[in-house]
DNA sequence: GTAACGCCATTA
DNA sequence: AATGGCGTTACC
């Protein structure tokens, strides 16, 4: 018998082939983690194949040396889904699978090496070091060894000294850095009866000791239910030792058990029921429910607003799920940000769920990826990293706000660099799974897929808010008129409320006016009112493309390249306007091209600044400030938004968190600082990005029984991204979007490649990607690819990163796969689908 | 990921 | 010749 084996280091490129010996025969499965020899050393690979007869290309085979654990550590179909990512996204399958693995599993073989007699003579200096070394320190790894003398030489004196018989090496195996974690637990194995007659059984000469016995006896007669030692010491205020003399004198056992780690039990979730639906998720359900009965389900792309009861909709999807025996996986975007979604979960489903991020310890991460893999839990809720979580039948896949960067995978972190998003569509596809992508604000690509048939598209065109009783309740303790409508008089459970009422604030007009605050007069009157009447606001700051462009304050004209009709961006070492595509320079403005203002400004703002201000506007306001600064280290997230939902502040400053899942039904105003920051970043997915955070920071405000409003100021009023979202139009951006998209031969007209290289030598990486540039280009005219652009080579926009300049080649056009099969040069990588150009 | 190999410059 | 510094290739 042969097996298939992917040796399991992230840059193998290959598999290799090895014999299996009869010892191992009966036991050997697809899955497995082994260790076979590969080089002249053990490695732990994967058997991803098994088959009777020998493959034709090889001639020799080394054979499997021992089988680590029986249990699979993948999957069949996350072996599919894992060769569709590597030849996707160019990454090595290794570098797929081992993704897949819960981190602290690898095992590592190495060799130690020791000195075997005392009377030593050696001629080279090198050899001398060595042997120094080891007679200092004791037995020693290669790597220790290496670190010492030079990295490319060490192997050879070693080998000397082998062959002379110096040195000894023995094999040595890394246990994995994660194993179950066990705990001791007490149980009282005597019954009452008996307890009662043998009271006398601990009675030492100590009166406290005999106490603190009965004590225990006394407390696990009421709790006897496998509590651990660690606990029950505490609560009764006893010893170790005493448990342990009871366990000698037949009152208790001690077992050992293993503890599942896992955070989600710190969480006290009450068990809530199913609420019924209201028409339009009642319709929506109808549609995605029919698809559960099909093998080959299509993909759902749900478009809900914000506040539409997408939630809902999923746990429908997860119940439905579960009654069909299967397991459902459920991604969201920033785990940190969505606990009030995994507390939901938990209420609808106690016990079955799990959490998966790359945040969590490395014992929790895989004592869930066990859970998981025996089929102990059925529910993962978790970052994009959850979708590779082993459960053994997989129903349904769930992607909420797939519009989300977060599902793209980037350096710095490992290859491959993928999108979650399309790798569950993959992913589904092969399980024979349902998989519902659900947005607001559904990504520019994923609606056009929609539209041709590839998904489809199902609505919750309104905004639903809260139980018909709740809402009864809270109008009249709070005595205000309500701006909802009863969905039905029959069905009271829950009604709809409008979208708050957005108005756009022209700056222009208020420099124009007099008004160089950062506020505008209809911001500043909004935000007195929301003061004055002890209501909440949110003043959020599109941090995005902070200080790099310029413009017109007189007129909002911004200097963009001629020939890409994106901004210049102002590099300030050199005084200079630069575009990021085609590299074209132009010196920097004095006089505005449109308007002969001179007025030529700068754009930037940060949080802190505009808290400063309000501070100075408003002294009673109290203010909160929520980014990534203010916001670091565990559960500042919570503590944040508990000081704001329990009221203690007034008014939340902040960037991009704030606009996401946030449910505060006393926040009536949301203030848009600058909503045109992203707008100007050189970057074909500016506007779609803008169109989204907009919309979605808009829907945080009037989610209660007040209503509520949203001003967004802005020096571009006309543009399709602010004003779509000002009149929560999706259509009307996504047609105009359209346009620009072909226009410009962007997805979803065109697919992306894009190269990017970094350096600490600047002349080296530019020349580089000149080279690697036409060599791109002659391979382009070789193949059979038409209408592919070459943009670039050109630097980076982020030019430099820390010490390295970066710069950069995009390919633009239809079918470029095929190019795919190049090699990359040392510091450079290749991004398939890239989310931004940046 | 390691190890081996080939190529080259430096050293004494 | 010995040593150190790369980049390239193979690993069943």
């Amino acid at each position: 018998m042969y097996v298939e084996i992917l040796p399991n280091v992230a840059k193998i490129e290959n598999t290799y082939h090895y014999k299996v010996p009869d010892n191992l025969a009966p036991i050997i499965a697809f899955g497995q983690l082994v260790i076979v020899p590969f080089g002249n050393r053990l490695s732990q690979g994967i058997v991803i194949s098994l088959d009777t007869n020998p493959p034709r290309h090889v001639t020799e085979y080394k054979e499997v040396v021992s089988v680590v654990d029986l249990q699979p550590v993948i999957t069949k179909e996350q072996l599919i889904l894992a060769y569709w990512l590597s030849s996707k996204y160019c990454a090595t399958l290794a570098h797929c699978v081992i993704m897949m693995l819960p981190p602290g599993l690898t095992q590592r073989v190495e060799y130690s090496y020791d000195i075997d007699t005392n009377d030593v003579k050696v001629k080279s200096r090198l050899q001398q070091q060595v042997v120094n070394l080891i007679q200092e320190r004791g037995p020693l790894l290669g790597n220790q060894i290496r670190k010492e003398l030079s990295p490319s030489r060490w192997r050879p004196v070693v080998n000397t000294l082998l062959s002379k018989g110096i040195l000894t090496q023995k094999q040595v195996v890394f246990s994995p850095k994660v194993r179950p974690k066990y705990v001791s637990i007490v149980i009282l194995v005597k019954s009452k009866k008996e307890i009662e007659t043998t009271k006398h059984c601990f009675s030492t000469r100590s009166q406290t000791v005999n106490q603190r016995r009965a004590g225990i006896v006394d407390f696990l007669l009421k709790n006897n239910n496998n509590l651990e030692i660690q606990e029950v010491c505490k609560i009764t205020e006893s010893k170790r030792s005493d448990i342990l003399a009871l366990q000698k004198q037949g009152y208790v056992t001690v077992k050992k058990t293993e503890k599942i780690r896992d955070s989600l039990n710190k969480i006290n979730a009450r068990s809530i029921r199913p609420p019924s639906l209201v028409p339009g998720q009642r319709d929506a359900w109808k549609v995605i429910q029919k698809e559960f009965d099909l093998t080959i389900p299509r993909p759902f792309l749900l478009h809900g607003v914000t506040g539409s009861g997408k939630t809902e909709i999923y746990m429908r999807a997860v119940s439905e799920t579960l009654a069909r025996g299967k397991q459902a996986i459920v991604l969201v975007p920033e785990i940190s940000l969505t606990v009030q979604t995994v507390r939901r979960f938990m209420e609808r489903f106690p016990n079955e769920v799990g959490l998966q991020h790359s945040k969590l310890s490395l014992g929790e991460r895989y004592d869930t990826w066990r859970r998981a893999r025996s089929g102990n839990i059925s529910i993962i809720i978790g970052a994009r990293s959850a979708l590779f979580v082993p459960l053994p039948n997989i129903g349904l896949i769930v992607v909420d706000e797939e519009h989300e960067e977060a599902y793209r995978q980037d350096p710095p972190v490992q290859p491959p660099y993928y999108n979650a998003r399309d790798a569950a569509v993959q992913y589904a596809k092969t399980l024979g799974a349902v998989c519902i992508l659900g947005s607001a604000t559904p990504d520019i690509v994923s609606t056009t897929l929609g539209n041709q048939g590839d998904y489809i598209k199902v609505d919750l065109p309104n905004r639903i808010m809260g139980h018909g009783d709740d809402l009864l309740d809270k109008t009249s303790t709070l005595g205000i008129q309500t701006s909802y409508q009863a969905i039905d008089s029959k069905n009271l459970t829950a009604q709809y409320i409008g979208l708050p009422s957005v108005t756009i604030v022209d700056m222009r007009s208020e420099l124009k006016t007099g008004n160089r605050s950062i506020f505008s007069r209809k911001l500043y009157s909004s935000l007195s009112e929301v003061i004055e009447a002890k209501q909440q606001a949110i003043l959020f700051i599109n941090r995005r493309g902070y200080a790099s462009y310029v413009f017109c304050r007189d007129c909002g004209y911004v200097v963009e390249c001629s020939r890409c009709n994106i901004p210049y961006t102002y590099h300030q070492y050199k005084e200079q306007l630069l575009c990021h595509h085609c590299n074209q320079t132009q010196v920097l403005l004095t006089v505005c091209n449109k308007c002969n203002s001179t007025r030529i400004k700068h754009f930037g703002l940060g949080t802190e600044s505009v808290e400063a201000e309000i501070q100075k506007l408003f002294p009673s306001a109290r203010t909160l400030r929520w980014d990534r600064d203010s916001s670091r280290g565990v559960g500042a997230h919570d503590a944040i938004m508990q000081t704001f939902v329990e009221r203690d502040a007034d008014i939340l400053i902040g960037t991009q968190m704030i606009a996401k899942g946030l449910d505060l039904p006393m926040v009536t105003l949301v203030g848009v600082i600058s909503c045109d920051t992203g707008l100007t970043l050189p970057d074909y997915r500016a506007a779609e990005r803008t169109f989204q955070v907009l919309t979605q920071v808009a829907g945080r405000s009037g989610r209660g029984v007040l209503g509520g409003q949203a001003v967004m100021q802005t020096y571009m009023p006309n543009h399709h991204s602010i004003v779509a979202a000002s009149k929560h139009d999706y259509e009307m951006f996504y047609t105009k979007e359209m346009e620009l998209r072909r226009k410009y031969n962007y997805p979803p007209f065109a697919e992306l490649l894009r190269l990017v290289g970094s350096n600490k030598d600047l002349n080296y990486i530019k020349n580089q990607s000149i080279m690697l540039a036409s060599k791109v280009q002659e391979k382009m005219t070789r193949s059979t690819c038409m209408g592919i652009d070459i943009v670039g080579p050109v630097p980076c926009y982020f030019s430099k990163i820390g010490d390295n300049y970066r710069w950069q080649i995009v390919l633009r056009g239809p079918k470029l796969r095929e190019l795919l099969d190049m090699k990359m040069p040392v510091g450079w990588r290749l991004e398939v689908d890239p989310l931004n150009l940046l």
